[in-house]
DNA sequence: AGCACGCCGACT
DNA sequence: GTCGGCGTGCTC
């Protein structure tokens, strides 16, 4: 038992970037451990899982600890995965550890190293249900697109109408990918976990349930560390998931499908700030897989990009079975009464479907009874005492509560200013409006002679876990006549009896100071039109109908055609000529402190040092202003705009910057964080 | 991020 | 007299 040979190892640990152990930290072993190899180590005096990022080069300049375990049985994670979470953290301006660590199944932090062994011997072989799905025939359109996709390198870019069928090009490819190596793999990414369910269930259906694993934040612990498990042993061929899932262990990984590309969720919005549809981008380049992008109303970044011809864009445009799109109907708000929130011809619309026992959907984008309380005496306001926003009255359980904190409070009875006992709501949400809705069809009655029956969905009515499927199911039995719902019902649910969609107030999005807010608001509403007539023989008929207060902006005369490349052209225009995203690149550095003075401080004082560093020509560093929700939780919040017509000046100026930021001590600042390709500014 | 240490207000 | 608030600093 002379020398044993003693090895030093770089591991990465899940510490922030900006808590000065930035990098990875080193450690002794007695063994060669291959980078990749999932370690738990000693960090302070606790004990942390870590991953081996290699041998270590530099001299020590610390003293260095053992490590305490590693986890054999797992085998260690590929060069392309540790190369995915090294450009991820630098991209995103985070440690690689941390990128590293939130990418791994939780469970796999807390078990200890007996745990392990009982659930490595424990395999589960679950009964798999067998694939049971005869194929349906392809459309000339998808036959086209496959045939490309086979082809062609990519990345692609699927341009396909609400109703084209992707869902099968998505299935079909998934076959092709699989059958033509047994170990390929397939990524699959949905933007919401709601959407996960439905798509599982197309994929279970084709390739058996042993085949297909699903990864979503909605898992229980063991369900995610089985599933990761899963894919990291290559036995699951297929992972359909949410954003996180573009970090899943896929030894093969050859085909990566990102459905409703443009969907803002794609983008976290915490922590490493990632866009899992540009990362599924690189993955698959790094990886030699292809990658399919899918949406009906793509970003206006990725139209741009298969405009340049850097994707190869595919274009399904026909709704299968010669379903047409909705007819666009818009109504003039500045026509109507003041206060009129579901107009005379709409509502006289809506009668008409309950009369032949179709079903219609009411969207609007806003969550409770009102967005505002008032008393009608003097100037109180529903104000959150700890944020700079007002409180939304939730009529259902009397309450006040702040969408920002979640501040809740009894409704007050009277006014607590002036004591008047006449507060008013102000402004409409769902709640109210299915209280309205129901006021204005009292009489109606429905073919069978029975009242209408109206329901809502929207985040308060699903909370509870199953809720939103029982609700679904309800509207799919026909026990729905008329559907109130946020944005939550806009998405992917398949409505065979929805034969008018209206969107409420929705252009309150075009007052938005969000350069990008008409793209979302034009594919918002392309998305809900494409709810109304899924059913070809009711399509005829159907139709959108937007209540605006500006009938004649350009967006709408685009939407009538549902003609999204002469939208993305005009909008494409204008952003050039202001040098907007996609023709500029920018980041965000946000500050946190308890006043505005402080946070905004900070950003002063690095945005001067920044204007030493090397590349500081190249980029356009903003003043600070404080954000749109200035205050949340007691905390003031003001950010800077960083700005380049290069991405690689501003990777590079990030980079330079990042050493400064964290040195900077300014005291009474909370936090910062950059936000590189930020969705909103 | 955790988790300690460290110095000032209301109570088992 | 202690318990505990979160400000500051450190972890290979």
């Amino acid at each position: 038992m002379s020398s044993v040979p003693m090895h030093r190892l770089e591991v990465v640990v899940a510490t922030p970037a900006h808590a000065s152990l930035g990098s990875a930290l080193t450690y002794r072993s007695e063994r060669a451990l291959a980078p990749g190899t999932l370690v738990r180590v000693p960090l302070g005096r606790r004990e942390v899982l870590g991953v081996v990022w290699g041998p270590a080069v530099e001299t020590p300049v610390h003293e260095e600890r053992p490590i305490a375990a590693a986890l054999d049985g797992i085998a260690p994670l590929s060069a392309a995965w540790r190369q995915l979470v090294a450009f991820s953290a630098s991209y995103y301006q985070r440690s690689a550890g941390e990128v590293a660590l939130a990418a791994l199944p939780p469970q796999l932090r807390e078990l200890s190293p007996a745990q392990w062994q009982r659930r490595l011997t424990r395999a589960g072989a679950a009964a798999a249900a067998a694939p049971a799905e005869q194929p349906p025939d392809l459309t000339a359109e998808q036959q086209a697109a496959l045939d490309a996709l086979r082809r062609d390198a990519g990345p692609f870019l699927l341009f396909g109408a609400t109703g084209s069928g992707k869902t099968e090009v998505y299935l079909r490819a998934t076959a092709e990918a699989l059958a033509a190596d047994a170990r390929a793999q397939v990524l699959v990414m949905v933007p919401e976990i709601n959407l996960t369910p439905q798509l599982q269930q197309r994929f279970v259906a084709r390739f058996g349930s042993a085949a297909v694993v699903a990864m979503h934040s909605g898992m229980t612990a063991p369900q995610r560390l089985k599933a990761w498990l899963a894919a990291h042993a290559g036995s699951a061929r297929i992972v359909l998931g949410t954003r996180m899932a573009v970090f899943a262990s896929m030894p093969g990984l050859a085909l990566v499908v990102v459905d409703e590309e443009h969907d803002p969720s794609y983008k976290q919005q915490e922590g490493a700030r990632y866009s899992a549809r540009d990362l599924g981008i690189y993955r698959a380049r790094l990886e030699g897989a292809k990658v399919l992008l899918a949406s009906a109303t793509p970003s206006l970044e990725s139209w741009h990009a298969s405009e340049r011809g850097r994707y190869h864009r595919l274009a399904m445009p026909s709704r299968i079975g010669q379903g047409r799109l909705p007819e666009v109907r818009l109504v003039d708000m500045n026509l109507q009464p003041k206060g009129t929130a579901v107009s005379p011809q709409l509502l006289a619309a809506i009668e008409a479907r309950i009369a032949r026992g179709e079903q219609a959907l009411l969207f609007l984008n806003r969550r409770g009874y009102a967005p505002v309380l008032a008393c009608t005496a003097c100037d109180w306001k529903s104000e959150c005492p700890h944020c700079s926003a007002y409180r939304v009255f939730h009529k259902i359980d009397r309450t006040l509560r702040c969408h920002h904190c979640g501040f809740t409070e009894r409704v007050p009875r009277a006014c607590p200013l002036c004591g008047n006992l006449d507060i008013a709501p102000l402004g409409r949400g769902t709640e109210r409006l299915e209280e309205h809705i129901a006021e204005l069809l009292h009489a109606t009655r429905r073919p069978d002679g029975q009242p209408v029956r109206i329901a809502r969905i929207d985040a308060d009515t699903t909370r509870r876990k199953g809720a939103l499927d029982e609700q679904l199911a309800q509207v799919h039995a026909g026990e729905v006549d008329v559907l109130v719902g946020t944005q939550m019902v806009t998405k992917g649910h398949d409505f065979r009896r929805i034969t008018l969609v209206a969107a409420l107030n929705a252009d309150a999005a075009l007052f938005s100071s969000d350069f990008r807010a008409p793209e979302r608001l034009f594919s918002l509403l392309m998305q809900a039109a494409g709810r109304a007539g899924r059913d070809a023989t009711r399509a005829e008929a159907s139709q959108m109908w937007v209540q605006t207060w500006h009938p004649t902006h350009p967006l709408f005369a685009a939407l009538r055609r549902h003609d999204y490349p002469a939208f993305a052209a005009q909008e494409l225009q204008d952003r050039e000529a202001a040098s907007m995203p996609p023709f500029a690149f920018q980041a965000l550095l946000r500050a946190e402190a308890r006043t505005q003075e402080v946070a905004q401080g900070f950003l002063r004082a690095v945005a001067e040092a920044a204007a030493q560093l090397q590349d500081a020509s190249q980029v356009m560093v903003y003043p600070p202003v404080p954000m749109t929700v200035q205050r949340v939780a007691d905390v003031e919040r003001a950010q800077m705009v960083v700005e380049s017509t290069s991405r690689k000046a501003l990777q590079r100026f990030l980079a330079e910057w990042h050493p400064v930021l964290q040195a900077s001590r300014v005291k009474g600042l909370i936090r910062w964080a950059v936000d590189v390709d930020p969705l909103a500014i």
